[in-house]
DNA sequence: CTTCATACTAACAAAAATGTACGTACTTAC
DNA sequence: GTAAGTACGTACATTTTTGTTAGTATGAAG
């Protein structure tokens, strides 16, 4: 007779539901944890930002964001545009032609990710200074 | 006359560098890209969450976070800790008394990484509505 | 003396993400 | 005819992440 659960006192079943309903990612259950997967996943920050503001091809993103792989890329495009972040129009010609870009939810979310993005590059500097240097004690 | 890059007009060794020391994520090798995914990790996010405004023990975050195993905790917080975004303090004690807290670059990537999560937690319901339903077609 | 709690680490296993190589369908370039 | 380019899908291999379980040291509680 362990208790395995930290509170369970007093937790009506509706609040959960109320819960998860505006999303609440402390809750392991919680959806919004997928898309916040997506969203920062490896390659999906970058299609957010290389998006931003304009419309683009897939090879065209590709070559903009280094070391994506077609499969990765592909399969991150299509998450975000599950999600509702990505529009994705294909023209029916013969060598494909794909333009994509961002939805009105793609572009607030890109928003957003980009500060984070923006923040990290700049602030390198400082990371790296408060990274434990091997075999160099810090400087007076 | 076809061009298979998009522009490799004038694109100087040294210039490459500068745009690493300041960081550029679209560059596959950008240490930021390191950052970013310790930020940005399954866990990162809600630790740095976690710990935004209060100084948490392990076993404190733990019960905060849904999901985390100890294992995860214990990693992640150390990925943060390297980045120089958590401070550990630990006391010499015989059970275990180790306190978490973020550092002032933590306390600004979390900013920055709550904006995210707070959007995504408030916007859950579009983002839910926007997926394709199976079988169900768009409500009028 | 046995059990429990803390904050982990180590070892092993499974799942998820990512990469590589190849194929496609058709057109333009050569 | 041969080669290249597009936007992928598929199969398979590798890497990374995450999870599970067990163990540690020590004092307090029983």
């Amino acid at each position: 007779m362990k208790r395995l659960v930290p509170a369970p006192s007093a937790t009506p079943a509706a609040s959960l539901t109320d819960r998860l309903a505006r999303g609440d990612l402390m809750a392991a259950a919680c959806p919004s944890r997928e898309v916040l997967r997506h969203v920062t996943s490896r390659w999906g920050v970058l299609v957010l930002i290389a998006l931003e503001g304009r419309t683009r091809r897939f090879g065209d993103i590709r070559r903009a964001i280094g070391g994506v792989s077609e499969r990765m890329l592909a399969q991150t495009l299509q998450w975000l545009e599950h999600d509702g972040m990505v529009d994705r129009r294909a023209r029916d010609v013969v060598p494909p032609h794909v333009e994509y870009s961002l939805t009105p939810l793609g572009r607030e979310a890109a928003e957003k990710v980009r500060a984070l993005a923006d923040w990290i590059e700049i602030n390198l500097p400082r990371i790296a200074e408060s990274r434990p240097r091997a075999g160099r004690g810090v400087a007076t």
